[in-house]
DNA sequence: CTGAAAGCGCTTACAG
DNA sequence: CTGAAAGCGCTTACAG
């Protein structure tokens, strides 16, 4: 069995609530009684109970993380964010994976409930929606990421979608391109609808239609994008740019038109968004909208801890993300207007 | 405040004992009673709390899970299997990020060592050597992911280092290549070591030399093996074919082979190690030999959760790898012989 | 079947 | 400064 305070006071001849003290450093135990007691401690190798301090101190110092895969390199990161932070405040990270799946959600959070975690963190925009009513009964504090639905005990962090999609869109405008397509996620997500909104006011900006030929739906995964794309390149007119809800999707498109041999981007520049670890390496590099990943994360961590630590805190941070421009975009060809 | 076992005793007249029973369908309680209980604690939002029970019960069901980094896609798969396994059988999963850094290791096993977790996956093959005094002192069950140690508490999961590496430069022989080159790691790992072993086993099994300007060190990151791949390059000896330590390294060689015109598999044919989710969608799409992540993660999962059910189990648990052909590598043209 | 009691390993208000 | 006591929310052997 470990050994417990008990153990120590004996050994040290003193009640197990001066051991608790002198471990605490309380200013009530001088110096020389706690250095002896500290000693003892580390000499029978003490490691005091996570599970009974957080039974008195009704407070766990752990913070539930939902995403739908952790095998998404982009969540991974956003987690990397957030460990880095609970850690150096004293947190530990409860990871669940939801796989977007309903009932796993349920479990999630019935589990981080059980575990009495102090706050929850949920990366996964597939289901935030669904999350709101069943965490706000959990008085438990929540940051959503990339995904807003304020509340009471919901917080939230988001990459300004609009804007990004925005600058991606006006990017490709000032790049001579009038006939530009977007390509969606056909779920629903709220950040679909915020991306096709900021590519809609660029184009509206610039006086250039929103053709309905040209608005596709994929999965938010190359599979979904290829088929769409797979459609639009079967069919007469052709659009000379497109803007793309996420790399990931961009990366399916760039796959179809290669084994057309369509040219990104001597026939069609090619915009993503989120910058995945590989946008800079595929043929050709994809010109993309930069999500901090790491310091969404962070972020999230910082506004969660500041929340339990009593903090006024705003209810939601946005923040922006960067135009990279890569070798997936080029200028409009003269005689190609 | 949460709902406990009192307040539903107060509610259904009874005590305390009797509400706990009836919660985990004791057979001592009569059914009836048992669904009145239940029904009040659906009905109050009760929730059992985990802290407390684990305190009695000595048993957390949580596994400590230490990575170097999350972010990493390969160890984000591995994470998966894990979480799958542990949440199938009502585990939780603490992680913790270890960046490879020792102060953060033992930082890392100090606070999983405090919330008592039951046992402990270690998915880091930097740290394995380091960790094993560490944590075999702790008298907690550990399973180490690509990197053996064995010892009484330490169990592992790895993929064939050996074998695969011997598949891979075998292929590379078989396609009429003579002077390969390997390309392994300078941080001393033993899976660098092994993978090397059987690189030079299939070149002594075809009584081709191992040549020491063909055997190069990178950091197991494109960085490093771009910079060990230029100065091969800038040599006047070459080597027609490659094998590197890992994809990550194949893909530094492959951006600087592409920046110096050298054609891949043209000019040099290149295979990797661990089939990460890009390999196939480089250009060329990479030859490598896969690790399937995924299963390893639950393969010691499940050998963890084995130990911690008292089982009789293996020491150790090796996988092997799967040769994956793809475009990076190609016969050698007779006039190169 | 059911309750009172003890105990898991801590923290801390209270009394000295 | 220090200890005895109570309590955090549970489980379960013991006695009825």
């Amino acid at each position: 069995m470990a050994v417990s305070i008990k153990d120590i006071a004996r050994l040290a001849g003193v009640s197990h609530s001066t051991v608790s003290r002198a471990l605490r450093n309380s200013p009530l135990i001088p110096a020389r009684t706690a250095q002896r007691i500290q000693k003892i401690a580390s000499e029978t190798g003490y490691s005091a109970s996570a599970v009974a301090r957080s039974l008195v101190m009704r407070k766990t110092h752990a913070l539930g993380v939902v995403v739908t895969s952790i095998a998404d390199p982009f969540n991974g990161e956003v987690v990397n964010g957030i460990e880095e932070i609970a850690n150096r405040h004293g947190y530990s990270v409860i990871l669940a994976n939801s796989q977007a799946n309903p009932d796993r959600e349920v479990t999630v959070v019935r589990s981080f409930r059980e575990r009495r975690v102090d706050g929850i963190l949920v990366a996964s925009s597939r289901v935030g929606a669904l999350y709101v009513p069943l965490l706000s009964e959990l008085q438990i504090p929540i940051v959503l990421i990339n995904n807003h639905h304020p509340s009471e005990f919901v917080h939230s962090v988001t990459i300004d979608n609009v804007q990004g999609a925005y600058d991606a869109t006006r990017y490709l405008i000032e790049l001579g391109h009038t006939k530009v397509a977007y390509l969606g996620d056909r779920f629903g997500l709220q950040s679909d609808t915020e991306r096709f909104s900021g590519f809609e006011k660029a184009m509206h900006e610039a006086h250039l239609p929103v053709r309905k030929e040209f608005l596709l739906r994929g999965d938010g995964k190359p599979q979904g994008a290829m088929t769409a794309a797979a459609e639009l390149f079967s069919r007469p007119k052709q659009p000379t740019a497109m803007f793309c809800y996420n790399d990931m999707s961009a990366l399916g498109v760039l796959q179809e038109a290669e084994s057309r041999h369509i040219s990104v981007p001597g026939d069609l520049s090619l915009a993503g968004f989120d910058d995945i670890f590989f946008a800079p390496l595929l043929k050709p590099p994809l010109t993309t909208i930069r999500q901090p990943k790491r310091e969404i994360g962070e972020r999230a961590a910082e506004l969660l801890l500041a929340v339990l630590g009593g903090e006024q805190t705003e209810k939601t941070v946005v923040i922006r993300g960067e135009l990279v421009v890569r070798g997936s975009t080029a200028r409009l060809s003269s005689e190609r207007r």
